[in-house]
RNA sequence: CCACCUGUGGUGAAAUGGAUAUCACAACGGUCUUCGGAACCGUUAUUCCAGGUUCGAGUCCUGGCGGGUGGACCA
């Protein structure tokens, strides 16, 4: 039973003492301001009307009532807010409970036993890996790490475009440069800029020129059915090019993933799937398979719409193949819950998706879960001239690293420092907003490294550790236990907070509240550090200020952890 | 035309229907013989409009206005 639960319980009991029987769920929640006491309810103002009594006399007769040991003050407010504060023993064990749970506080056995299974960051392979895929990598990674905090088995995928007509342009570009050109250029990224033009300039002469049509249509088909030919023996070059960095550049933001559903394999049990459930689920219509809302469908979700699954061609669309795709995923992975993120634009899509994959098997529908994030738009002349319209992920890193280095001053960075900086500046900037809402990428302005921003963390972190390391070379000995007469700090009163917080997080899916958490967290101590000396050998209190230290740098550590950011020991 | 998302200081964001709307940036003014100044302290300034529900509305409902996205063989 954790703490909320225990008062919730203690406000029950109060109020069948007092002889009122109340169902309902008693809301506890942190008043805004701290001063207000650790914990408030409003249950006095609930049930003052219906009583028919003033809520303020309510709150006086309730609040007598309410005893439990890790209570130490009740007191009421005005119109009859019940102010609960915890007492200071309660505080300062949750110290030791911080320091004793280490990487693990925060964790919570919620999910335990079930499957949880997360895609995102699904390249389109043969485009390049730009700032869209950096936004969908940022929170699709968070998203997972919250799963994990819950106990379940957590399996995160990626599915990768690997089939189209756009990769048979690409192919046939290619082709007529010569399979050998690729060998002219060293590096992987050198290598993949070469095979981005490809599929720019595929594209481009495609548009100009439609007699390219039969021969890209072939190339294409070749690579659907793998045919022997120079055509398939090129895209194979490119698709383990484009596989190999993507594998690396998501690793350079932090993701390890445990496994791919290609486009390919989704779209062959796609066209089962669709012919199995034709014309129970799908219809055809003018050549095409299509799925058709019913009125009822319609009543629970009026975005929905008339959508293709067949072309008229007979090759699967997109549709089809996301069908194929969640097939694949319950086939394979099992999962209870199944989470995945795209950005918002295919939202109302895959509303369609979803209520014909649910009359195909209700479990794909039922427990799947879309989770969209808002584009990322660029702004800012400066960076954009630098780097064009859509930049690639590592040319928005190298940018980012130069002003990092700036930043640094006189302080020796390593290439893989500066990364880490950079990376926690940018999904810092992502994630701190609500998942779901545009964010206007410039890096003037949304790249802070001061005040609310990824590095302020890093760097609060990093000088908590410093002050470990000097406290230790100076013989100072932590110590968790409260000393006599301390007065408790702001930190303490926050410290306790977060694993409620997680949970919180992952029951609505929203990273951003951990961001907002570990922020107020490193200003209270911030603060706190601002006024306090805290590593000082004559000060008896030092070993437990320390400790409070430790404890802070934990939290912010597992917060950092939960999204993705790295918690560096100097910076 | 229809549907969904969205509108909070000059800027970027936060706020399970709760108390004086919070945080940062920018601007202005301070702090340091110090445990790491990427820090701390202070000043200025805010809920698109009109109704409604409620003890109580940035939040919920209705109607406007503005922005974004989607709506049949592309992904």
């Amino acid at each position: 039973m954790n703490i909320v639960q225990t008062i919730q319980q203690s406000i029950s009991s109060a109020l069948s003492e007092l002889g009122i029987t109340y169902e309902g769920n008693i809301t506890i929640e942190h008043p805004r301001e701290l001063s207000h006491g650790d914990f408030a309810t409003n249950i006095a103002m609930i049930l003052g009307k219906g009583l028919g009594r003033n809520p303020r006399e309510l709150a006086d007769a309730i609040a007598e009532k309410i005893n439990t040991p890790e209570i130490t003050s009740v007191e009421v407010a005005d119109p009859g807010f019940i102010n609960i504060r915890l007492s200071d023993e309660f505080l300062s064990n949750e110290i030791k409970v911080v320091r004793e749970k280490g990487d693990f506080y925060g964790w919570n056995e919620s999910q335990k036993g079930k499957n949880i299974l997360v895609e995102h960051s699904s390249p389109n392979l043969f485009k390049p890996f730009h700032i869209g895929h950096m936004m969908n990598n940022t929170v699709g990674e968070a998203m997972t790490r919250l799963c994990r905090t819950t106990g379940a088995e957590v399996s995160m995928i990626s599915y990768p475009s690997d089939v189209s007509l756009g990769i048979g342009k690409a192919v046939w570009q290619f082709l007529e440069y010569g399979i050998k050109k690729i060998d002219e250029f060293e590096t992987i990224s050198e290598k993949m800029q070469f095979l981005g033009r490809c599929y720019a300039e595929g594209t481009q002469a495609f548009v100009d020129n439609r007699e390219l049509e039969t021969s890209v249509r072939a190339i294409t088909q070749d690579i659907y059915e793998h045919r022997d030919t120079p055509a398939y023996e090129a895209y194979k070059i490119g698709r383990d090019l484009n596989l190999e960095y993507f594998i690396q550049m998501t690793a350079r933001l932090g993701s390890a993933f445990d496994g791919f559903i290609f486009e390919s394999e989704a779209g062959k049990v796609s066209k089962e799937i669709i012919a199995e459930h034709t014309p129970s689920v799908y219809t055809e219509s003018n050549g095409a398979v299509i799925f058709e809302p019913t009125e009822s469908d319609l009543e629970e979700n009026k975005s929905l719409h008339t959508r293709v699954f067949i072309n008229k061609d007979g090759n699967p669309t997109y549709e089809a193949k996301d069908t194929g795709l969640l097939k694949l995923k319950f086939e394979r992975y099992n999962p209870d819950l199944s989470i995945f993120i795209t950005d918002s634009e295919q939202g109302p899509y895959f509303e369609v998706v979803k209520t014909a994959a649910g009359k195909v098997n209700p479990e794909w529908q039922d427990k799947t879960i879309h989770k969209t994030h808002g584009r990322m738009q660029f702004k800012g002349e400066k960076m954009s001239s630098r780097l064009g319209n859509t930049p690639i992920v590592s040319d928005i890193l190298d940018a980012v690293n130069e002003e990092v280095y700036i930043r640094a001053g006189e302080r020796e960075l390593s290439q893989d420092q500066a990364d880490m900086i950079s990376i926690a500046a940018v999904k810092y900037a992502v994630l701190r907003t609500q998942a779901g809402k545009n964010i206007n990428f410039n890096p003037d302005t949304s790249l802070s490294f001061e005040g609310d921003s990824g590095p302020y963390l890093q760097y609060t972190y990093a000088r908590s550790q410093s002050m470990l390391r000097k406290a230790t070379e100076q013989g100072i000995v932590i110590n968790s236990d409260r000393p006599d007469n301390w007065e408790t700090t702001d930190i303490e009163r926050v410290l306790y907070r977060y694993p409620m917080m997680v949970e919180q997080a992952f029951a609505d899916l929203a990273p951003h509240t951990v961001v907002t958490y570990i922020t107020e967290l490193a200003q209270a101590f911030n603060s706190w550090y601002g006024n306090t000396k805290i590593v000082d050998v004559d000060d008896p209190t030092s070993g437990y200020k320390l400790a409070l230290t430790d404890a802070v740098a934990q939290v912010i550590k597992n917060g950092l952890w939960v999204l993705g950011i790295d918690a560096p020991n100097e910076m």
